[in-house]
DNA sequence: AATGAAAATCTTTCTCA
DNA sequence: TGAGAAAGATTTTCATT
């Protein structure tokens, strides 16, 4: 990851439908060294994949949650990660800080899908204590672009 | 957005680089018909951008946290909604329910700057009363493809 | 690693149904 | 709105530095 690197990746962030030509003013290079580079991101695995942002509402998903869980102690919690995992409707598990073991962020179609979801996926899990359900009521920023810290050769 | 505009969004949100060969045999069309669909999704928005998807750890922001923000009342809350939506480290700004007004999803490059980050950018804002900040250990899923809903017709 | 040009592939346009 | 073919653009490969 150096600064060309580093200019490439901001650059696809905000269009990953930038051409090779456009990303070689970028990069400062020719475009077979631009296709290189990217080819490169791509095999370190720096760029994971290619994606498009999808309108929320279009898809049927405008309802969004965060679901906090806490796990009785003692048992382990690979099976209710394993189960996060396969639902669609969690687009993010994460082991947290705090009073919680989890944190679950949830899009679903609306209140009585998340009612059935929480009820059944979630406190239907071996080993759930409790829940807390917070709602969205809007969302003035949701971004998946990420900083980029400054070119640190790697 | 008919079973045909779904097939395409569910096959771009896993692979956004593929072509409009293989988009066609997902839709059952031509390419050209293909095309005209992927075309009229970005006309109308279905399709806000297109996007990589980037490895935090080689971005420089391995650290997550989620800060919730609760403003003092009166105040109005736009200047600071305007800030959040300014600073790159703040990947979702979103109004909840419950005891707080705010949540926010930060990255950063690690724990001095999120120390540095929640006590000026967030904390120095007019209207902000109190703060919580729950950081995540592990992220055994995290990701920004949606679940799509059923054909309906628009 | 990078360049420039040739070759291959893919996308866009256009006509017709 | 869709299909198929031609035209145009882009990406990939390759020889060279």
């Amino acid at each position: 990851m150096d600064e060309i690197d580093r200019n490439l990746v901001v650059a696809l962030q905000e269009n990953g439908a930038a051409g090779l030509a456009e990303l070689s003013k970028v990069a400062g290079l020719s475009v077979s060294a631009t296709a290189e580079r990217v080819k490169r991101l791509e095999e370190r695995e720096v760029i994971r994949g290619w994606r498009i942002d999808l309108d929320p509402v279009a898809a049927g998903c405008p309802l969004l949650a965060f679901v906090f869980v806490a796990m009785h102690p003692g048992d382990g919690d690979a099976g209710f990660v394993a189960a996060m995992k396969q639902h669609e409707a969690v687009l993010e598990c994460h082991t947290v800080t705090g009073a919680w073991c989890y944190l679950l962020k949830l899009r679903l179609a609306d209140i009585a899908g998340l009612e059935t979801f929480v009820s059944q996926a979630v406190r239907g899990q071996p080993g759930v204590a409790r829940t807390e359900t917070i709602l969205a009521l809007a969302s003035p920023k949701e971004t998946a672009i990420l900083p980029v810290a400054e070119a640190e050769e790697e």
